[in-house]
DNA sequence: TGCAACCAGTTGCATAATGCAACTAGAATT
DNA sequence: AATTCTAGTTGCATTATGCAACTGGTTGCA
């Protein structure tokens, strides 16, 4: 009962825009999802290095601390360094994917994107559901350790990586 | 030059994600967009006052200046009453609907979510894109003014206002 | 004409979140 | 033994949020 309370009090409303924007409605945490997503960053000196915005240190352990709290990632010992931890999505974390190809399709639409940075937001829009759903199931198999279908030619992140390193090559080219 | 190096520097990265939550990543302003499109809340007390979360008049008045600064809605005077101001989704405000779409089933698979206030995401969810054009059709009208097309019966926030009301409804009689 | 209710906000102040730079402490590498 | 790599922490300044009271004007009604 007074858990019950409590559940309830803690929460402004039971509208699930709302929950869902108490959990991810700030500047960072959908940075370091969209990182651990699409970039394939695992471990915390790659998140923060590797970052296109920049994240802090603090910020970035902070997230990393409410995203594990919320259920959205978890962690793990890397066997082969005993200091280094391994962030995975979990399967609530793997299903914010739709999510994120309609802010991609939303922002590439509406705001000011480079084409490098936004070549993946347009393949995902473009590849549609079915692409989304092979996409989750590849990341099911890295983040979460279930069996792999077998698959030939490369996986969704990399036809993404592929696309991006093109674009990056074509614009440096044509800069020259 | 300098006005496109502003906008340049003006921005964490380019990225399509990172852009929309440097527009909308705050835990207000898709509250209120939401309250605009699923509540058709118009006026500044009408979004205070009705608003189920309970934000704060000096937030409210903050979001709408940075969401009209943004371009995702507008304010125009209403002819009735020389202080009223009405607000309106523009299309870019519009077109943030396959988001909610997508957030609300996401947060009714995995946050506590209240039956009568994520029975209009579930309907969302189930409509599928043809009930999200069908929507936007409707908010077109509403907000935008372009012609409606000739409709027989309810629209689509009346049905999922009626869906609310009747899950209300029901409720309040197990209860007694 | 006067008064209450309504309108869109603003103001002041306390608390919380963010951002930056430097720093810690242990583990692996050379 | 020294350097580098690991995941963070700490201190401090700035910014955002939240609450409650308040402002200046408008409208409706007696």
């Amino acid at each position: 009962m007074a858990a019950a309370m409590e559940e309830i009090e803690a929460h402004r409303s039971g509208c699930p825009i709302n929950l869902t924007l108490e959990v991810l409605g700030d500047k960072w945490s959908l940075i370091v999802v969209r990182d651990m997503m699409f970039g394939n960053r695992r471990h915390f000196r790659e998140l923060l290095s590797q970052n296109e915005e920049g994240i802090a240190s603090n910020i970035l352990a902070d997230r990393l601390r409410r995203l594990l709290a919320e259920g959205v990632i978890s962690k793990e010992d890397d066997p082969s360094h005993k200091q280094k931890a391994i962030y995975s999505l979990t399967e609530k974390g793997i299903e914010l994917l739709p999510i994120f190809a309609m802010i991609g399709a939303w922002g590439r639409k509406w705001l000011p994107v480079t084409e490098a940075l936004s070549i993946r937001a347009q393949i995902l829009e473009e590849g549609g559901p079915d692409l989304w759903a092979e996409f989750m199931e590849e990341l099911r198999w890295e983040h979460l350790g279930t069996p792999a279908k077998p698959r030939t030619g490369p996986g969704v992140r990399e036809r993404l990586r592929a696309a991006y390193e093109e674009v990056v090559a074509r614009n440096a080219a044509a800069a020259s």
